[in-house]
DNA sequence: CACGCTCTGTGATCCCGGTCACGGAGTTTG
DNA sequence: CAAACTCCGTGACCGGGATCACAGAGCGTG
């Protein structure tokens, strides 16, 4: 049995009794999809391991990244989705083995009405990824591409928690659906004001 | 006295009369500006009556619209924040005489806890928003200027329920964080397509 | 080691959209 | 009605970033 505790510290004994006598543990493997596009969610999501990378796809398979899902978040639209069968059109894959926490939808009314806990989790949760979004929307709205990049790379460093980060041009151009050539100028830039340092599959942070 | 139950059909006796118990009406003028960027929210606020434009704000000043807010909705962030004592960078501002209805934060740990309609609402009203915000992110990741244009325009038809707006050039330019001179010839382009008519402070729809 | 693959660097070109400059049209105020 | 203000139309120009074309660099595999 994995360890809610550790992971969700401000569930009291209670919830977490009562979160593992309805809930499950779910694998999934690295590069799974764990959100589909136009998918229904039955069950509430909170992961325990691993991370995943959360996309917005536009109508011609174009990807834009939101955010990473960490062990202790849920997929705040697992919650929401899941109370009203909705769905949504945003993409989740994992980047790493991930474990999750499943908890069916039936289960939410309770939850909510029972532990206070619960739903300031829920509600923070959705605070939380509001508040991202809106940030996402500042980077795009106002700002230039070398400073979306700049931002992008910032929270990369960050979530990752690593001076150093494993990724191709490609892959970020395709995250802020931009082009190979224009990132690898601009970090060519970066590079020569000594910001970062740039090696094959390889940035690492001097100083952002 | 309002008719809370014609604006929000959802809630049941019960749940209207501690409202009417714990909240009381306010009111606001045009151009009131009714969330400042940076505010402690100390209430939750539902609307009424009237119409506020929601923007978020960028670093320099810059606006960019985001959505309205109606009679039956909330302000999500009102109740979140409420929830944490966050505040948060956005800007709403009544576009129309507006008659809301605030709720004190200390009441919502009992609501959410006794009325399931309340907390169905509040997901619901955080689900459409959030849902909102990703549409918004749509426009402005993946689609050109006239795209966005069009998507303004038919948002703008759609919530004030119109055929015609008044609007000028130049507030559609700062809504879309765009100058006149772009918006006014992409609107042209669509007047001589016939998908609008154009006179001066006036947009009428003809066929989007 | 040679070949092939992926990843990166760089110039040339193009286009959307932002900016500047200005004139005219419509509306309001004295 | 004349002046002043707001709103709109349009040409000229510029720059960021997308696209194309190609070369070289790093790395794996037979």
């Amino acid at each position: 049995m994995v360890d809610l505790k550790k992971i969700f510290p401000k569930f009291d004994e209670d919830l977490i009794k009562q979160l593992e006598k309805i809930g499950q543990v779910v694998d999934f493997n690295e590069g799974d999809m764990l959100i589909r596009p136009g998918q229904y969610f039955k069950q509430s999501v909170l992961l325990l391991e691993g991370r995943v990378k959360v996309y917005r796809e536009g109508d011609n398979g174009e990807e834009f990244f939101l955010y990473y899902l960490e062990p202790g978040n849920a997929c705040a639209l697992s919650i929401i989705c899941a109370t009203r069968n909705e769905t949504s059109e945003i993409k989740g894959i994992a980047v790493s083995p991930v474990k999750a926490f499943a908890i069916p939808l039936q289960h939410m009314d309770a939850l909510m009405r029972d532990y206070r806990q619960w739903y300031y989790f829920v509600l923070e949760t959705y605070r939380m990824r509001f508040e991202e979004l809106l940030q996402v929307i500042d980077q795009i709205a106002f700002h230039s591409m070398d400073e979306k990049l700049e931002f992008y790379l910032k929270r990369q460093f960050d979530t990752l928690n690593s001076k150093t980060i494993s990724i191709t041009h490609q892959q970020i151009a395709d995250d802020l659906n931009s082009s190979r050539e224009v990132i690898s100028r601009l970090l060519k830039k970066l590079e020569s004001s000594k910001h970062i340092s740039i090696s094959r599959n390889e940035i690492t942070m001097l100083s952002l």
